[in-house]
RNA sequence: GGGCGUUUAGCUCAGUUGGGAGAGCGCCGCCCUUACAAGGCGGAGGUCGUGGGUUCAAGUCCCUCAACGCCCA
């Protein structure tokens, strides 16, 4: 069979996974005697195209799927898509607008529909470069959050917790962005620290006798002021209190109030009350009876209550403030000001705090049982300290704002009787309110987006139906997410999961780095430095991309991804290919046999042993989800073991052997091949089942074949110790001869003396791999040390061996050489008699360890004395 | 203001209970040796951010400070 010289993956990728796809192989089935395994995707945003975040995350989850899958689970990974409200409506928005018209003029009907068709051309693109990324999902049963499931789910929480009390309605402050005209959570409100300014503005009293100077850093709210407050105790104020005073501008009577909330050290201790205008102000309104003046229109612009300033932009109706306060002589001063600014993370405007009528859900009540179930153990959070960060909000947790002004998203499920007023809530759309009246308006709001997010672990599998995939596969055992959804995300699965479902939405969270780039940075459109995955595997293939970050991630560190990284894996990839195409190409008229021969070289026991450790990393890698170590373990033993030595240690019995020389190491080549290639499956699906496909004696495919089990390999201590003493002997040849100049074409002949009768079997009866490996061209065993004149001298644990090379070796450079390793030796031999001097270190250190050391110290010495011996020799040969 | 993270080779990063500092890339030298030049072999390169402490022994544990980054208010 021949296979080409390198690997080229789009074909294979294409084949492999239509084949995958159309056998079955990812479907989770209810009725397997298999044990569950479940886990559901983030759904990405409908409107989404794959980038770093999102390849790193579904690369882990599917390396994940893959192994549990190999291990003989029924493995249930549910995917789909989020509608995410804000961002889709803006892209249709901005669609229709390039047609001449907008959402309002459209028409709330149409619009909705134009989305759905939206929805129906584009809205598969992220799913299908997910399965361009290899994903493993099940892909019948594919969901989305605004499907007549989904938005089952969303309409029968919404009444349970309406009817239970946790869903009300009220007018409160909330965070208004003025772009997206709609209300926004807490969590949705990004802040940022800016410098703006404060402006100290002065406020008489009404009746002459003098002033207050305010400082506020948003003059332009002055405008909606009911009150200025100072601390109580505050003696610049004493005797101030309930004395009335003029709004500047507005010449709006407001009285001098006291409350603690003030800072008596900001500004001049004196604040504006703005109660519809800030969340604080709105708290010490409550307090104090004090009316709510709203400034402001929906978009941002002031309203009538602004008299003169109605209809000027808030940033414009700032700027007038602030001159016709300093025309009137008002304006004391201003200063510089650092102040945190929030902004629409969505779309980066600055929001409003705004009061307005909206929904909220009662969080507390929800939010102890979540708390508790991560206190106890029921979910685990890996690495653990984000644990402490979900604690951290779960305790301060606030009321939710869950209406949205937006026309996209799962409507309220609320009807408003016009005729009695009533307020229905229901699954189902009612046809009349109880006093018999037809007359019924359903809320306008939508809900947010997470909304339906947090119910995604058991709306997507038929809640609230009760179904077998529900009993089977919830709770799911792992999520696996980024860091910046914890809030929005994680934690309302887990308090709407306990809610409804009685138990944890899933076992294990997996919180995932953020992909940066080189330096450091946040990948950004902005900044030009962001890595395409789609580029990425156009270039360099699926599997380098998989690779590359599934063996960079360590739990709690951000991934720094260079393409270069790429371009390395892309080569590890093409380098198994070519190990396989080695042994694939020996092939002929070899049949595996069922059992290994009884009879077993060296390299073979070693490269089985090499494999049992290897199972072994990778399994414990992968069980605390340290994909790098598995990932590290598996790029080391293939390319260091299996290929530089294993591979060049057959090709003697591949090409000169005897039949049975050639077969035992064809059955063993390909033996721990085939199992490497299913250690490597989960990480690297394409080329690991193309190459599985050519060996002998495999099954379907690599994707249904049995996860390796590291009994099946002993660790074999005596094959280890046997080739260590034989790669340090060749090693040290080789940087001898390198070292020397000695071209790999030049043999040289060899004198070996080994340290003791043991070494001496083992080199003697391996000496092929020493003549192969070392480009040796004589080797004779001896007991006595040659002369200075033989040439080099190699000494290693073990043994040591003179070589002498036809063309001579210079003396004066072999000096250097060995002069160079002496200074290590001496080196390492002093700190070993520092630390054996000390008494301290034999009298507390454990024995073993102070064995150690004097057995370094035995071989230091040793080697120092021969390397001394060697250089005088030569020294005394004189020039 | 509160909290978290990071700081190890030129770059990007590993380093599990304290016990001889590692990898990849880059760099230098030699080599197209019949799997692979997307390769082979060899080599150079680090006072483990600073200062202190615990210990026979600290990259690893404790404290101080600094720089950078993130989250929350």
């Amino acid at each position: 069979m021949e296979l080409s010289k390198r690997y080229e993956p789009r074909e294979v990728e294409k084949r492999w996974y239509a084949v995958w796809e159309e056998r079955g192989y990812f479907h989770a089935a209810t009725d397997s005697e298999r044990p569950p395994f479940s886990q559901v995707i983030p759904p990405p945003n409908v409107t989404g195209v794959l980038h770093m975040g999102h390849a790193l995350n579904n690369t882990l989850q599917d390396i994940i799927a893959r192994r549990r899958r190999m291990q003989g689970y029924e493995v249930l990974w549910m995917p789909g898509t989020d509608h995410a409200g804000i961002a889709t409506q803006n892209v249709v928005e901005r669609q229709i607008e390039k047609e001449g018209t907008d959402r309002h003029e459209m028409g709330r009907e149409k619009f909705v529909e134009r989305v759905w068709e939206w929805k129906e051309q584009y809205g598969g693109t992220i799913i299908n470069q997910l399965k361009a990324l290899g994903c493993s999902c099940d892909w019948e049963r594919e969901r989305f959050t605004m499907d007549a499931g989904c938005s089952l789910a969303v309409r029968t929480v919404f009444k349970e917790l309406y009817d239970e009390g946790l869903i009300y309605r009220g007018k409160y402050i909330i965070n208004w962005c003025v772009r997206c005209h709609t209300a926004l959570s807490d969590i949705e409100v990004e802040h940022e620290d800016k410098t703006g300014h404060l402006w100290y503005v002065r406020y008489p009293f009404a009746d002459g006798s003098g002033e207050v100077v305010v400082a506020t850093t948003r003059p332009e709210t002055m405008l909606g002021d009911t009150a200025v407050a100072v601390y109580p105790a505050d003696e610049r104020y004493a005797g101030m209190e309930g004395r009335t005073l003029i709004l500047p501008l507005v010449a709006r009577r407001i009285p001098l109030i006291t409350d603690k909330f003030v800072d008596p050290e900001f500004g001049t201790g004196a604040v504006k009350v703005t109660p519809a205008h800030d969340p604080n102000d709105y708290d010490i309104g409550l307090r104090h009876d004090l009316e709510q003046v709203n400034i402001l229109n929906s978009d941002g612009t002031i309203n009538e209550n602004g008299g003169p300033y109605a209809g000027l932009d808030r940033y414009q109706a700032r700027e007038a403030v602030v001159r016709d306060l300093e025309k009137q002589g008002l304006l004391v001063k201003v200063e510089e000001h650092l102040h945190a600014v929030g902004h629409c993370y969505r779309c980066s405007t600055e929001v409003e705090p705004y009061l307005s009528t909206q929904w909220f859900v009662k969080m507390e009540p929800l939010a102890k049982p979540g708390i508790e179930a991560v206190r106890d153990g029921r979910i685990k959070f890996t690495p653990e300290r984000w644990a402490k960060v979900y604690f951290d909000w779960m305790e301060n947790i606030r009321d939710w704002c869950i209406s949205r002004q937006l026309w996209w998203g799962h409507r309220i499920p609320v009807w408003y009787c016009d005729d009695c007023g009533e307020q229905l809530v229901e699954i189902e759309e009612p046809t009349a309110c109880s006093c018999g009246s037809a007359n019924l308006r359903q809320d306008p709001d939508v809900l947010d987006t997470w909304f339906s997010s947090g119910l995604w672990p058991f709306s997507t599998m038929g809640w609230p139906e009760k179904n077998d995939t529900l009993s089977v596969f919830y709770p799911t055992s792992v999520l696996t997410t980024a860091f910046d959804i914890i809030f929005f995300w994680v934690a309302r699965m887990i308090m709407l999961g306990l809610r409804f479902m009685g138990d944890v939405p899933f076992r294990d969270v997996f919180v995932t780095a953020l992909v940066r780039d080189f330096e450091g940075k946040k990948m950004s459109k902005s900044s030009g430095n962001v890595i395409d995955p789609l580029d990425v595997i156009e270039l360099y293939g699926t599997d380098a991309l998989r690779f590359a970050l599934g063996s960079v991630a360590v739990p709690g560190r951000d991934i720094n991804l260079a393409e270069e990284r790429i371009e390395g894996n892309r080569n590890f990839v093409n380098k198994i290919w070519n190990a396989a195409r080695l042994i694939i190409s020996n092939l002929e008229g070899f049949e595996q046999p069922d059992e290994l021969p009884g009879e077993l070289e060296l390299a073979d026991r070693w490269i089985m042993s090499r494999l049992a450790g290897l199972i072994e990393r990778v399994d414990e890698g992968m069980d605390f989800y340290n994909f790098s170590v598995a990932g590290k373990a598996l790029y080391q033993f293939v390319w260091g073991d299996f290929c530089d030595w294993y591979l060049e240690l057959i090709k003697a019995r591949l090409y000169r052997g005897t039949q049975q020389e050639k077969d035992a190491a064809r059955t063993v080549a390909c033996k721990v091949l085939e199992c490497a290639l299913r250690l490597m499956h989960p990480f690297m699906p394409f080329v690991t089942e193309e190459l599985w496909q050519k060996l002998p004696g495999t099954g379907e495919s690599i994707m249904v074949a049995e996860w390796p089990d590291a009994v099946a390999f002993a660790i074999d201590e005596e094959a280890e110790r046997e080739m260590g003493l034989l790669q340090s002997v060749i090693g040290g040849i080789r940087s001898a001869r390198s070292e020397h100049g000695i071209p790999p074409s030049g043999k040289v002949d060899a004198v070996i003396v080994a340290d003791g009768d043991e070494s001496q079997l083992v080199l003697e009866r391996y000496l092929v791999y020493l003549v192969s490996l070392a480009g040796l061209s004589s080797v004779e065993f001896s007991d006595a040390v040659p002369g200075a004149g033989f040439g080099m001298r190699v000494v290693v644990e073990g043994a040591e061996a003179f070589l002498s090379w036809e063309s001579g070796v210079d003396a004066c450079e072999e000096i250097d050489r060995l002069g160079r390793k002496l200074a290590k030796v001496e080196a390492d031999l002093e700190q070993a008699m520092a630390k054996l001097g000390s008494g301290g270190f034999i009298a507390k250190a454990p024995p073993a360890v102070v064995e150690k050391e004097r057995e370094k110290e035995r071989e230091l010495t040793e080697t120092r004395q021969k390397l001394n011996e060697q250089i005088e020799a030569l020294r005394g040969m004189g020039p």
